[in-house]
DNA sequence: ACCATATTTCGATCATTGTCGAAATAGAGT
DNA sequence: ACTCTATTTCGACAATGATCGAAATATGGT
């Protein structure tokens, strides 16, 4: 059932600590950004931090590539759309909502 | 700060319930739904019922109107179309993503 | 082999959540 | 006033989550 896995990605970035973190890598692009950067830009313990990067993994949300010693974080972009997607598909199923101004019409 | 709002949304509609139950909400469109017919259509106690609709009409995500002695649940498309939107915003700040196919190019 | 840096795993603690049934409240009809 | 249906609030419980510090692991340089 997608619902649950929607609901599970949902719940990733449902949270604050999370939310900011995968917004980081969002806007970090391609690039990617090192697990030690997001540490000292959201300024949490690392435990912490591997914490929630682990359960954005989980959901497929981010990815990781090891560069030597140094893991780098990657927002993965499809699944991210995948989600957006979900939610808009949600919308107008049944009203005209105007989220995309021109699919709602028949 | 907005970004605070957000997660909560997020969190909110994070839960296999609520998503279920505001999916059921969004598809219903303006006509809405009453908190009894939700309640059969989710098979889940009414006082559960009661607690996730509490969650997202706190979140801004659902409204209620009293009929006599039924409630009228519905979705909350503004606030809706900011969440996807506020999402979609992050998408794309530093790298091309194509979510809507023609915002990325520089 | 040893050391230094980067990151995760472990173990603990405290707060929050999802769920239920039972009791309370709200509104409308008799 | 009483009763019926609709819904919420209360109180409880088990499960999960967020956070930390300390210890363990991984990778590369000397």
């Amino acid at each position: 059932m997608k619902l649950e896995q929607a609901a599970k990605q949902l719940e990733a970035i449902g949270n604050p600590t999370r939310l900011k973190l995968y917004r980081t890598l969002v806007r970090a692009g391609e690039a990617g950004r090192p697990v030690g950067y997001l540490q000292d830009t959201l300024g949490i313990a690392a435990s912490t931090l591997s914490h929630h990067l682990h359960r954005l993994i989980l959901t497929g949300l981010v990815t990781q590539e090891r560069q030597a010693t140094t893991l780098i974080c990657r927002a993965n972009y499809p699944i991210m759309r995948d989600l957006i997607g979900f939610l808009a598909d949600e919308c107008c199923a049944d009203a005209a909502c105007g989220a995309t101004e021109s699919d709602a019409a028949a």
